[in-house]
DNA sequence: ATGAAAGCGCTAACAC
DNA sequence: GTGTTAGCGCTTTCAT
C-alpha cells in the first residue's frame, strides 16, 4: 500500500520541496540545478531557476551540513578580542574565510584551558570544518582534545612540545635578537626586559632566551634586575609595575624591551614618574606595533608583525588542510619588521 | 516483508545509534537522558550515562538543529572588528551568548550594504537564532531584508527612519549638549566639529544637529567653516586632514569637538603641526574613549560609551526574543561618561 | 535527463 | 518507563 505524503502548509520558511512543485519537477532535480551536478536539460532548469525566484528560495545548510558532513564554518579560538591584536588576525581570518564561503564562529577563552577544551567540543559537536588557535602555550590536554576531534586545525603564535600541527609564527627568536642588536648599537649596554609568564613554553619565552643569549653573544653581562615576569602582561597597568619593580632596584638602565605594546607604554609611564626620559634617559622598545603605538607619547619604536596575514595565511593552509590538500610548509614563517619611532633615540 | 538496517561501521563519529547498542536501550531513551525530559529509570539511565561516557560521545548539534529549528547560534554584524570600538562589544555579546551556551558567528560588513545583505541571508540559511547588527545607518534594504528573514534582531547604535526593531544605543543628542556646555563653561566660544558623513541617519548625524542646537541655545552662531564632515571618519588620517582644512579657512578657534577619538588624535596632529597647542590653544574633546585615548599625548578628553554592556545588553534582550520572552522596552538607552583627561584645560 | 527513495543524527508524538 | 517511527531539508545512489 503506497503510504501518501501530506504536504504540510505550515508557516516554514520555503523548502527545496516547494520550489519541485512549483517547477513540476522532483526535488532531486532541483538539488542538482542548486549544486551544479549532473547535466540538468537547460528548460528544466530554467523552470527550476524561475520557481527559485519566484518563492525567494535559500537552500537550508543546516540540513545540507547533515548531510554532507561539512558546514562551511570555522571555529576561531583566541584568548580576548578586546585584546588590540587579535582583532586583526581575526578580520584577516575572516576576510580569506568569506572568498571561500565560510563562516567564522568566534570564542574568547582568557586563556583559560578548560575554556579552549570545552570550545573545542563545541565546536566540534557543531560541526565546523576546521579551526584557528591562538593561546598562550599549548597545553598537553587541549592537543589531547584537538587530536581526538579528528577537526582539521591550524595553530598561530602558539607553541607547544611537539609541533604536530601546522601553524604561522613570526621569527620571535631573531627578532629579538634585531632588537637587542639595535640597541646595543645605539651604545645601550644595560638592557632591561619586561615579559610575561617564565614557565609558559610560547611566543614570549622564545623571545626571553633570545634577549638573554643575545646580551651574552655581545658580552654584556645579564642581571637579573633588570628582568621583570609579569603574571599577564596584558595590560599597561603591569608595565607600569613591572617598570617600578625593576627602577626600585636600580636606576642605572640604557633601554627597556618589552614584551608588548601596552607593557612598553605603562613602563614609559613608570619611567616619566620616576623622572627619567624616553628617549634620553632610556630607550624603549614594544613589540606588536599595535593601534595606540604610533598615537603614544613618544611615539613607540617596535617590532610590527604582520597580524592581518597571519589570520589570513592560518586560514588559508586551513582551508587547503580541509580540502585534503597539500599543505607545503608545516610551520608558516612571516616576516616582521623593526619600525624605528620616536621612543629610541 | 522487514527491511533490516545493517549498522554501518564506518569510521565516522559515534553517534546516538552506538551509544543506545551500548547501553542496550533504544534511541530515544539516550535522548531522553540526553535532554533531560520525561522520567527514565534510575538504572536505565546510568547506564546510559555509561554508555556516553565509555564512547565518548557528544551529540551532533547539527542533527537537532535540523529538528528543533534551533542552532544555538547568534550571528552579529559589525563594520569591522579592527575597528577599535567593536572589539568590546563583541566580547560583552560574546560573554553573555555563553552564558545561555550560544556561539556567535562574526561577520564584518565595511558597512557595504550588500554585505550587510548577503551577511542576513547567509545567517538565515545557517539557521543563526538571532542577529546583533550594527551599521551606519539602517537602509531601507537591509531593513527589508531582516523583516522577510523572519529573525529576531537587535540593533546597536544604529538608527533607521523606523524604529520597529529592538535596539540598545546611548543618549547622543544629550551627549553632545554636555560636550559643547562642558566648552562653553570652559569660556570656548569658536567650537569646530568634525564629523562623518552628513547624509547619515545615525548616531553622528544625532550628535551634529544637537552640537548646533546646543550652541544656538547659547547665544554662539553657527559657523559653517568649523565643521566638517569626513566620508569615512574612520582614521586618525581623515581627522588630520579634516583639522587641516578648517585650520586654512581659519585659525580663531577655542575648541573642537571630534565624532570619534581616532579623528580627535589626526585633529590633534594637525593642530600642534600648525603650530598650535592642545589644550592651551584649543580644547578637544573626542568620542568613545577607545583603548588609545588614554595613552595619546595629551591625554584624551572623551566621551565614554558603555562599549561592552551595549553588547553584552544587546545579546540579552535578543535571546529574550529568541525565547519569546516579553522585551519591555524597545529602545534600551545605556548611560554615557564625560571622562576629563589633558586635551581640555 | 529525471525521479524515487534512503539516510545524515537527532527529537518528539504515539503506542504499549 | 521505554520503544517504534515519522520527519526536519537536504544530497546522492540507483533505476528508468
Amino acid at each position: 500500500m503506497k503510504k501518501i505524503t501530506v504536504i504540510g502548509v505550515g508557516n516554514m520558511a520555503t523548502s527545496i520541496k516547494d520550489v519541485a512543485r512549483e517547477a513540476n519537477v522532483s526535488i532531486a532535480t532541483v538539488s542538482r540545478v542548486l549544486n551544479n551536478v549532473d547535466v540538468v536539460n537547460e528548460e528544466t532548469k530554467k523552470k527550476v531557476l524561475e520557481a527559485i525566484e519566484k518563492l525567494d528560495y535559500r537552500p537550508n545548510i543546516i540540513a545540507r551540513s547533515l548531510k554532507t558532513q561539512k558546514t562551511k564554518t570555522i571555529g576561531i579560538i583566541i584568548p580576548d578580542i578586546s585584546n588590540p591584536i587579535y582583532p586583526e588576525i581575526v578580520r584577516g581570518a575572516e576576510d580569506v574565510s568569506n572568498i571561500y564561503q565560510y563562516n567564522i564562529m568566534l570564542c574568547n577563552t582568557d586563556l583559560d584551558t578548560e575554556k579552549e577544551i570545552e570550545y573545542l567540543r563545541v565546536l566540534g559537536e557543531k560541526m565546523v570544518d576546521g579551526v584557528i588557535y591562538m593561546s598562550n602555550s599549548l597545553e598537553k590536554s587541549v592537543m589531547k582534545t584537538i587530536s581526538s576531534s579528528n577537526m582539521p586545525i591550524v595553530l598561530i603564535e602558539t607553541n607547544g612540545r611537539e609541533t604536530d600541527f601546522h601553524s604561522v609564527v613570526i621569527d620571535n627568536k631573531q627578532a629579538a635578537v634585531e632588537v637587542v642588536e639595535y640597541l646595543i648599537n645605539k651604545g645601550d649596554k644595560r638592557i632591561a626586559y619586561i615579559s610575561t609568564d617564565k614557565k609558559a613554553i610560547n611566543a614570549s619565552a622564545i623571545r626571553y632566551k633570545s634577549y638573554k643569549a643575545t646580551l651574552e653573544k655581545n658580552g654584556i653581562p645579564y642581571d637579573e634586575d633588570l628582568v621583570f615576569f609579569c603574571k599577564y602582561a596584558l595590560k599597561s597597568e603591569d608595565g607600569y609595575e613591572a617598570m617600578n619593580t625593576i627602577l626600585s632596584k636600580t636606576k642605572d638602565i640604557d633601554a627597556l624591551f618589552c614584551v608588548n605594546d601596552e607593557i612598553a607604554m605603562g613602563a614609559i609611564n613608570a619611567i616619566r614618574d620616576n623622572g627619567l626620559r624616553v628617549p634620553e634617559d632610556i630607550d624603549v622598545v614594544g613589540f606588536n606595533d599595535t593601534h595606540g603605538a604610533e598615537f603614544f607619547y613618544p611615539r613607540l619604536t617596535t617590532i610590527a608583525q604582520p597580524l592581518y596575514d597571519m589570520g589570513s595565511v592560518a586560514t588559508r593552509m586551513l582551508i587547503k588542510k580541509i580540502n585534503n590538500e597539500e599543505v607545503e610548509t608545516k610551520v608558516f614563517v612571516l616576516p616582521y619588521e623593526l619600525v624605528e619611532r620616536d621612543s629610541t633615540k
